[in-house]
RNA sequence: GCGCCCGUAGCUCAAUUGGAUAGAGCGUUAGCCUCCGGAGCUAAAGGUUACAGGUUCGAUUCCUGUCGGGCGCACCA
């Protein structure tokens, strides 16, 4: 049970329903919610809690009588909190006995990469599929967002006691890859000198001739002349696709325990069970029109002759505006029944819930797929989807003009030798996921006080070298020296917002929000330099130099933890850029 | 016409699932290095949380409406 030693959370909760239960306040049939939170105001303790508001009116008390009651009935651990105090209209406010405080960095050292995780979620089976970009181009902004997001995702969630899995999906079935193919062809042709038409609405971007550059000449020139070479060239640009974004996330950090191809779905019949499935349970029609239509889209011109029928799920059951179709009047599935079947499969899997990272242009697809799966009578929580926001980025202050139809985009590839992988994930994770983001590439270029993402790692940076200096005075953070107090108002600071960190881990998992993690590590690494500033580390008291370093060292496991929780690297020294220009 | 995301300090964004006096960074202003890393610290200025109602002990958060920005609304994926 890694780090529940000091998930006072867990204490905290159960000690709250020992005292409602004593309190008389505590209905086994509708317990009270029992909501926990750090308060921003120190005045406001070091924990707080608002049961006895949201209890008072079923327990038939007035809130502040029933917080009195329950301070009271609160089982007391002085190791632990000094106090419990009613406050406000009624809130209950807990502050640590100063010994606690002392003994953590202690306490964190022996916990090391564990300090902050907890078991929470008992082992729960969770996937996080993200990125999932097609097979037709390099990665592009938007990926390299929601691959430092799902890549953290996967890694809070692991840290919570979820079993997580990284799973990255390969539309590798749908005429782009088709597209894709004839492209390359064409550019091949191209460079050997023969003539071949591109083709409509092909791949532009230069990467396709790189593409076509790589191709083994003599079976690339047999292929053209065949009538059935277009297939080689469809292979070969997928697998050369494939494996180029797939160094290129392995190099970003982003680790994938499976590539799931959607070909191997349809090779393997699972789009048919899923559609079987559907109709066993009565989930499919064939008509011409959706039966439930509440979407309130325009209405297209009527076609001159009549449609032939097509397959629709009933979707519009389940909370969708409309029944989608899943089979096209030709007989071709639309891109619907694929997800459904995909999403089929990761539930036989075995995954309890998976959590899909898409883009910013796929959140009306959310409801029909969830409406498609809950026809099939899968769980209703079992898709949980999360839409990355577009990234604008800047240079100059001015958007960086890019045009996707024409292949010319920064991508995941050029920002990581731009402003480097650390650098790009600090700031893809600094802003909350579902908002726009707008990423400076000038700031994040620079190597000097204007980026944040130095911050952090500057932080960790110094502590290392108080390290340095230290041992060269012949201390260490773990000599086992009796303890002495940390008495100094930035020490208990510091000590207080170190305790917080596997509160903040667990709720940026729960919340599905990583950015409260570099939230907190900026917090960190302020009361840390606020300590510094304050106190010498190193001086003639061994004691509390001793104290004092193994406060320190337990700063920069949480900075060290956080970072690595955000796959961003804590560097054991950092030059300025003065210095790398010197 | 409908749906989703968003609107908070000059700029970029937070605000612990409805909590107490709305906070950071950048920018501006004024200070702090004989001393463990100044990529740092201290202080000041900056707000009717787009607007109008509603729900309740309590609203930036939830509901309704209005305005403004972005993205979607196919038998394309």
């Amino acid at each position: 049970m890694p780090g529940a030693s000091i998930l006072i959370w867990t204490q905290l909760t159960e000690g709250l329903i020992s005292a409602l239960r004593e309190a008389g306040a505590w209905n086994d049939a509708a317990p009270p919610r029992i909501e926990l939170a750090i308060p921003r105001e120190r005045s406001h303790g070091d924990w707080t809690t608002n049961v006895a508001l949201l209890a008072a009116k079923e327990a038939g008390e007035k809130p502040r009588a029933l917080a009195e009651k329950l301070a009271a009935a609160f089982p007391r651990d002085a190791a632990l909190f000094e106090s419990v105090e009613v406050a406000g209209p009624g809130f209950l406010n807990f502050r640590y006995a100063p010994e606690f405080l002392d003994r953590l960095p202690s306490r964190i050292l022996s916990e090391g990469e564990n300090f902050g995780n907890s078991d929470a979620a008992q082992g729960l089976a969770i996937q996080v599929e993200y990125v999932s970009a097609n097979p037709t181009g390099p990665l592009n902004v938007v990926n390299a967002r929601a691959a430092a997001v799902g890549a953290a995702l996967v890694r809070l969630l692991r840290a919570t006691g979820h079993r997580a899995e990284g799973e990255f999906y390969v539309n590798d079935a749908g005429n782009q890859v088709d597209l894709l193919g004839a492209s390359v062809a064409a550019r091949f042709a191209e460079r050997i000198g023969t003539e071949r038409a591109f083709p409509d609405h092909g791949y532009l971007g230069s990467y396709v001739a790189d593409l076509a550059a790589q191709l083994p000449e003599v079976e690339a020139r047999r292929a053209l002349a065949d009538a059935d070479g277009a297939r080689w060239f469809r292979e070969r640009s997928l697998e050369k696709m494939l494996a180029w974004q797939r160094s290129d996330l392995s190099d970003y950090g982003a680790e994938f325990a499976n590539w799931v191809r959607e070909s191997t779905l349809h090779g393997a019949g699972d789009v048919e069970k899923a559609l079987a499935s559907l109709e066993a349970r009565g989930m499919i029609y064939r008509a011409i029109d959706p039966e439930i239509d509440c979407s309130g889209a325009p209405r297209g011109p009527e076609p001159d002759a009549p449609r032939d029928p097509a397959t629709y799920v009933r979707s519009g059951r389940f909370g969708d505006d409309k029944d989608r179709v899943v089979v096209k009047s030709n007989g071709v599935p639309t891109y619907l029944l694929p997800d459904i079947a995909y999403h089929r499969n990761k539930r036989a899997r075995g995954f309890r819930h998976t959590i899909d990272l898409w883009g910013p242009d796929h959140h009306g697809h959310i409801l029909p797929l969830k409406a498609s799966l809950a026809a099939l009578g899968l769980e209703p929580d079992f898709l949980e989807v999360l839409i990355v926001q577009q990234v604008n980025l800047l240079a100059g202050g001015q958007p960086v003009k890019m045009s996707k139809r024409a292949g010319e985009f920064i991508s995941l590839r050029d920002l990581m030798n731009d402003v480097g992988s650390d650098c790009a994930k600090f700031f893809f994770l600094l802003r909350s996921t579902s908002a726009h983001l707008d990423f400076d590439l000038d700031l994040a270029r620079s190597r000097n006080d204007e980026n944040p993402a130095y911050y952090v790692q500057y932080a960790h940076a110094r502590i290392a070298s108080v390290m340095r200096f230290a041992a060269g005075r012949g201390l260490a953070p773990l000599d086992a020296a009796a303890e002495a107090a940390l008495d100094h108002p930035a020490e208990a600071a510091l000590a207080r917002q170190l305790a917080a960190f596997p509160e903040v881990v667990r709720g940026a998992a729960t919340a599905r929000e990583p950015h409260r993690i570099p939230a907190y590590l900026m917090e960190t690494a302020a009361e840390l330099h606020r300590f510094y500033h304050a106190c010498r580390v190193v001086s003639e008291d061994a004691p509390r130099s001793r104290a004092r370093l193994r406060l320190a060292a337990a700063a920069a496991v949480a900075l060290r933890n956080g970072l690595s929780l955000m796959g961003v690297s804590a560097p054991e020294r950092m030059e300025r850029e003065a210095e790398v220009e010197a």
